[in-house]
This record gives C-alpha cells, sequence and structure tokens, in this order.
DNA sequence: CATGAATGAGTTTTCATTCAT
DNA sequence: AATGAATGAAAACTCATTCAT
C-alpha cells in the first residue's frame, strides 16, 4: 500500500482514539502503519507536516462526502432539501468515523500561522461550495416554486450550520439524547420554517 | 491577590493563546502569574487539577452570565426574547474573552474518566437550567400569547443551541463575518420563525 | 516539650517507616512534631545536621541501653554470659523499635567526611566499651574459672559481634524463623563453645 | 558493547559510591555509561526497573560465586570446611567490589512489594542453596568422620550467617582492622569449635 | 521564637528528530 | 529506501531552604 497514506490514515484514527492530534507519538503511527520510525520521515519532514496532510485529506473527504452536486436535477425543492439533509447526515457520520475536525483542532495543532491560514481557507472554500450547492440545487427551487423568502447569503450560511453542527453533535456523542431518523425530521422542518416565504 | 485565583487565570489566558489546554506548561503559567513554579505546586497538586479548576471556573462564569433569570417579569415574549438573545450574545462576549469550552476540550484534557463525568455533568445542568430559564421567561409567554407553538423540550434544545453557538462562533473568530448587531437580529428573527403558531 | 528532641524523635520514627532517612522529608517531620516548618531550622541549620543528631542520640541509645555494667558483681561466668545475652537481646530490641542504625545508613546519609569520621569513631568507642564490659565482668571471671581459653581482642569482637547481629537481625525482620526464647539459648551455647578451656 | 549490562554496571558502581541506590541519578548513569539521557530509557523503562535489574544482577553473581559445589569431592571435612571458608571470601571480595546488598538496601529502594517479594524470596532461596551446600559437601563428612555433633537447620543457618557477614564487613571497610588471612582462621576454628562432636 | 508561603535547582521521564547501517 | 538506536531539549514534579511577618 501507498505508506504516505498508510501513515496518514494510522494518525488519524490514532488521534481519533487520543482526542487530539499533539497525543499522537510517532512511534504509535509508525507501530500501526506496519514500518520504522525513521520511515515516517522519508516521507514526512515533520510531525507538523503530518497534521497539515492529515487535515488535507480530512477536509478532502468533507469536500467529497457533503459536496454532492447529483441526483438533485428530478426533484422539487421539499425532496432536494429532505436529499441535502440525509447526505449531510451521511456525510457527517462518516467524517465523525474518521475524525472530527473542529476549527479548534486546527488552532490548537497548526503551528505554523502560514498554514494555517491556508487551512482556514480550505474550509471557507469547503462551506463556500456548499453554500453554492445549497443555492443551486435547493434553495433556487424554493424561490421558483415560490416557497421560500429571498434572503442573502449571511442568513443561508446561519441555517447550513444549524444543521451541519447538529449532527456532527450527534454523530460526536455516544449517548446522543435524540435518534437521527427524529433529528432529520426535526432539521428538515426548522429548514423549512427558516426559508418559508411569508 | 487570590495566588489560586491568578494560577487559574494565567493558565486560561494560555489555554486561549495556545489553543488547548495540554500545551500551555507549568513554566509559562508561572511566569505569566508571576510566581515561581514551585508556588503553583503549593497550590495545585498537578496539572491536570489545574486544568480541572479551570474548567470549574469556566463553567462557574457560563452559569452566572448565561443564566440570567431576572428582568423577563415585565416583558412580553418578544421583548423577552430579545432580552435573552442580547444576553446570550454578551455572555459569550465575556466567556469567550476567558475561554471557549467546547466539548472536545474537555474530552482531551481531562484524563480521569471520573473526572470527566462529574465535568459533563456540569454542563449538561448548565443546559438544562438554561432550557428552564428560556422556557419559565420567553417560551411560556409566547404559548399564553399563543405566539409561539406547543412542542417539546428536544426540538426547544435545537433552538437553543442554535442561539448559543452562533454567538460562540461569531466571537470566537478574529475576522467575523457578520456584525453582531445583525447577527442578533437574524438570530431572534429565526428564533421567531421557528417557534411561531402555525 | 523540648523541641529539638521532639524533632529527633519524629525524624527517626519517619526514618524507621520510610527504611531511609533520606526519604523523609522536612515537611513530614514538621508536621510529626506538631510544628511549622521553618520551626525546624530554629534548631537544625539543615536536614543533613538533623540527621547527625539523629546518629548521635541512636548511639547515646545503644549506649545506655547495650553498656550495662551493673549487677554482675554477684554472678559468676556462667550467670554473667546469660546476662550480658539477656540484655544484649532487650538492648537491641528498643533500639530496633526505634531505628536500626546499619554501617550503611550512616555512609549513606552523612555527607561530609569529617563528620563521618566523628560517627566511625564513636561506634567504634561503643564496641571497644562493650568490648571492654564484656571482659570485665564475663570473660575475666570464666579465665578465673578457668572455664574459658585465653584468646585476644580481635577474637572476642568477632563473638560479640556474632551476638549483636543475630539480635539485630531478629528484632529486624517481622517473620523471624527463630523465636527469641530459642535464640538466646543457642547463643549461650555457642559462646560458651567458642571460648571454653580446651 | 551491551548498552543494558553496561547501564547496570555504572549504575552499580555509582550506587557503591554514593551508598545508596536512591541517591544515583540517571543523569550521572548516562554519563558513567558514556550514553545519552534518553538512551537509558530505551532499555529501561524507570528508574525503579534499573533499581530491580542491579538487585538481580548482583543476586546472580552472588549465587554463581557463593554457591560452589565442585572440588569437594575427595577432602575431608577438614579441608572441606577450609575451602569452604576461602571460597566465601573470595566471593565475598568479588561481590564487594560490585556492591554489598543488605537487605536495608533492598527495603528501602524497591518500592513495589510486590518485586520486593521476590528479591527476597531470592535471598532466601540463596540462603538454602548455601546451607545445602554446606550441609552436603562439609557437614555430612564432619558427621561421618564423627567429628562434628548432630544439630538442626537454624544452628547451622547462624553458623553459616557469622562467616558470610564477617567476611562482608571486613571488605566493606577500608581500615579492616585484621588481616583477612587471619580471619580466615579464626573462622575456621570458630566454625570446628561451634560444630564439634563433645 | 514561630511560621508557612515562596522558591528554584535538580530529578525523572517523554518524544520528535537524526543518522549510521 | 528502510530502519531503529541514540539523543537532548523540554516537561512535570519534588523538596530543602529562605525570609517576611
Amino acid at each position: 500500500m501507498d505508506k504516505k497514506k498508510s501513515i496518514i490514515l494510522s494518525f488519524m484514527e490514532l488521534a481519533k482514539e487520543a482526542g487530539s492530534m499533539n497525543e499522537v507519538t510517532i512511534k504509535e503511527v509508525a507501530i500501526k502503519a506496519g514500518i520504522g520510525k525513521g520511515t515516517v520521515y522519508e516521507y514526512f519532514s515533520s510531525k507538523e507536516e503530518i497534521i497539515v496532510s492529515v487535515i488535507d485529506f480530512v477536509i478532502g473527504m468533507m469536500m467529497d462526502l457533503y459536496l454532492i452536486d447529483d441526483g438533485y436535477e428530478e426533484l422539487g425543492f421539499n425532496d432536494s432539501l429532505r436529499k441535502y439533509i440525509a447526505n449531510a447526515y451521511e456525510a457527517s457520520k462518516s467524517v465523525s468515523q474518521i475524525m472530527t475536525l473542529q476549527h479548534d483542532q486546527i488552532a490548537n495543532n497548526v503551528k505554523m500561522q502560514e498554514i494555517k491560514d491556508i487551512v482556514f481557507k480550505k474550509i471557507a472554500d469547503f462551506q463556500n461550495q456548499n453554500l453554492k450547492i445549497f443555492k443551486d440545487n435547493i434553495y433556487k427551487k424554493g424561490l421558483l416554486e415560490g416557497l421560500v423568502f429571498e434572503t442573502n447569503d449571511e442568513y443561508l450560511r446561519i441555517v447550513l450550520r444549524l444543521i451541519v453542527r447538529e449532527f456532527q453533535d450527534s454523530t460526536h456523542m455516544q449517548d446522543a439524547p435524540l435518534d437521527t431518523e427524529k433529528l432529520q425530521d426535526y432539521l428538515y422542518d426548522m429548514t423549512i420554517k427558516l426559508l418559508k416565504a411569508e
């Protein structure tokens, strides 16, 4: 297998277990990846570089999993929204199995401001693309169907954040207080209410 | 000055800067507090103990700042909600200046399961009290005035989390994309929409 | 009570529990003595000084307990020897309740060579006096009664060390393999054999 | 060279100089062994582990040096005893050059009761084997030759302890008051007297 | 005299990183 | 390329000693 990827995946898994990237040691990563400690440094020049790669990888995964643009063509507003929410839930579940990437985690674990900026830019990109997909595939239909009111990006961002964060929280906690089917229903209803034309 | 408090405050400030409690060193704390390294250990028997105290302190602050029960008596539903949101914003601003306490941060930084449980319990308490205050002072009036629909605690919790987290995020980021006045307005509108009687 | 003595006694007791003088901390001593840490330094200028005082105290005790010169007048050789052995046993028991002072312990715990020399000299004095008492009160009678052979101090020292050390060891160990009555009998017999005139 | 052994030997030498194992620091050990501090922890996971290894090593040495079973076959009682004593002397000299292992030292330096028990058991084993060798090769011949009286193990143990301790003491002290040839003669005579058939 | 808060030098231990093989 | 032995800087923590009150 690709050693570089194997290192990233091993690191990721250990970070999830430990609850923090800083607590993962190179020795552990090497053991989990089944290679020598020195070999890690053949592929990455420092622990920081691994962390950045891991963050990159997770953001990439989020992009792939969340930012789905297909399958909306034939659906109306209501079904599109249902699909969007279902997809967001599935995506958050998959990502969470790997690692939850909090803004905090990045701030904590990346030392160089320069790199921090790049990472934050990627996250902003992700959110922008998410917004674009939502607008193009769901919100726009709502407008055409006269079901939603006209608002601005700021407002829509808040709505999307509500969805993403609730799913993150629910996959995060072991003792979810709310079953996920119901949570999807709630969020569907709430989104409808928040966007409904007067 | 009270040394114990001074240590907690120094630790907190450094944790905020570093973005993580584990990265704060006792040496730094001692320097920031203007005392010797050994002195820190006169007041706390281990770093873990300091961390727990810091978490306790922040939860205490949150309780004091968020959970305000006064001044709602003479207000109707709309004004009560405005007041609640304004207060939540002020509280999140104050707490954030100190340190934002994420679920993650606790999971990462507290080692002993026993203590973790206590801390999580305190957070749950906080959320329950917050819900109670919201129901008693705002939601109940909405019901009386016929302005809100009848729903359950789960739904209300999601609404309250929306408010708290948006404020946390907005005070969190240096480059807030949204001015806070406007955010309050948005959240007021959104809450109204989410609770509005059909 | 005399604070100085109280410090010495507290130190001694703690040293016995810990099994080593170095592991006793001034804080513990102060607590045990019921005084402040600073007060300890009113009576002793350093931990080393306390240790030396403790050693002095124990040597003094040994002198008082072992070096008994009385009560031999009217006894013959055999009874004198019995008495000597009984006394050695009692003494070793009393001292052991306080602290066993091994040559090693002194070497380990006293840092300044000068003081070490003084202490070793005191121990040599003790042994010399012990020998003198044994010769004057027991061995001399044996010679007069024709029961013992003529030998030199070196030989007698070995015999006396045998007695002292067996008692020390037996009071030392919790699971003494031999009951003390019997041990006294054995040592009496052995001494007789070792000194017996051909 | 074998680093693990080199660490043990360095530790041992320093412990001998300092007179106590607890006072030896890892830094000193590393310097003496000519390696880095971190390297010590590649071979031992803690200071306690080193101490246990050192004790093990010394007990092993004692076993090898003291418990010699050969060369007694063709000798009679008297010569066997002479040989036994000469060997005990040589052994104690060799071990002492390394480190004298006192019961005290173990009690002080080993923290975990479990390990303490193992060590004490090893020492008991050593003493039992020593007794067995003495009985098989020396005492039994004395019985056959009618030169010694019949006695029990307790009595024999005291005799053997006399020998071992006198040699330990004499090699221990820098200013031995007695030359070693003479000491061997004394102990030979004494053993004969203590065991002699009436 | 008595105190204990304050201190920092010194200790054990961890771990990212290097480098000879 | 791959390795893991070796390293030392840095971290948490201890404790004899000082000194203002």
